[in-house]
DNA sequence: ATAACATATGAACAATTGTTCAGATACCAA
DNA sequence: TTGGTATCTGAACAATTGTTCATATGTTAT
């Protein structure tokens, strides 16, 4: 008996909370960026989280491309590449440069290319457990 | 004159579809992962683009917690975080345990942790640079 | 058995998001 | 200037998504 803790209740800023681990709780409350951080982070992620975002990265992965480019090998209109870029662009995950009306994009650092590169390492580790 | 190319039209399954370097989308369509691959790859980055799931997850690069504590900790209900635990679970990017009725979660494996740092570099690489 | 507890699930609603369309901006050549 | 090209932008719509609520599992203790 008693083998598993059971949940305290305990006030804060008027609510009720339950908790079974509160020191477990605190460390990580210790430990945790800023909201600030935090969300900015998460935008990073879920600006890679679209697969026409994600496959206009990749392609910028292999060679420098112009809008046109883009939206030849994505299948998407001008435009719509043109959006993802400037979302991409915002997060600073692309940056680009301008030669004469066109203007060519690349990954930003290396941090990107690495970000894909831990991701795809990820789901290949997936396949390789069969799960 | 004519430092910048200029685009060409071609056919393509019915369709008029204009690029300006035909090379690169050429090569960019051989290096590219298979359609299945890359919704994949997107799905694991989009379920880690959520505030309330990345929080979740930076808890977990600290401690083993269970739903309870997340909750506490991420100031959602019970239901909301094992909503999102679900996902998480389903692109094996937390693992759980049982121990009697409590249910403690981790990250699955090091790839996590990896994913985790390298976007932090990233963020932080971004407010050194001022951008 | 019953009660209490921890977690999970399904449906529904509000909020967010990606794309399309029309039009605007920026650059180049004549 | 004009015309052509490349890219960008804002509004609007359809589709997706996170949370809430009520309820259902599954476990422990009595």
């Amino acid at each position: 008996m008693m083998g598993t803790p059971k949940a305290k209740i305990l006030e804060e800023n008027g609510c009720r909370i339950r908790v079974v681990h509160l020191d477990r709780v605190d460390r990580a409350r210790k430990e945790i960026i800023s909201d600030r951080e935090l969300d900015r982070l998460a935008l990073t992620y879920s600006v890679l989280g679209d697969p026409s975002r994600l496959k206009i990265v990749m392609a910028l992965r292999t060679v420098e491309m112009c809008v046109c480019d883009l939206a030849a090998f994505t299948g998407l209109t001008e435009s719509a590449v043109s959006h993802q870029l400037r979302r991409l662009k915002d997060l600073a995950l692309v940056k680009n440069r301008r030669d004469g009306q066109i203007i060519y994009y690349t990954l930003d650092d290396a941090h990107v290319e690495e970000l894909l590169n831990v991701g795809l390492d990820h789901i290949n580790e997936e396949k390789r457990q069969g799960e």
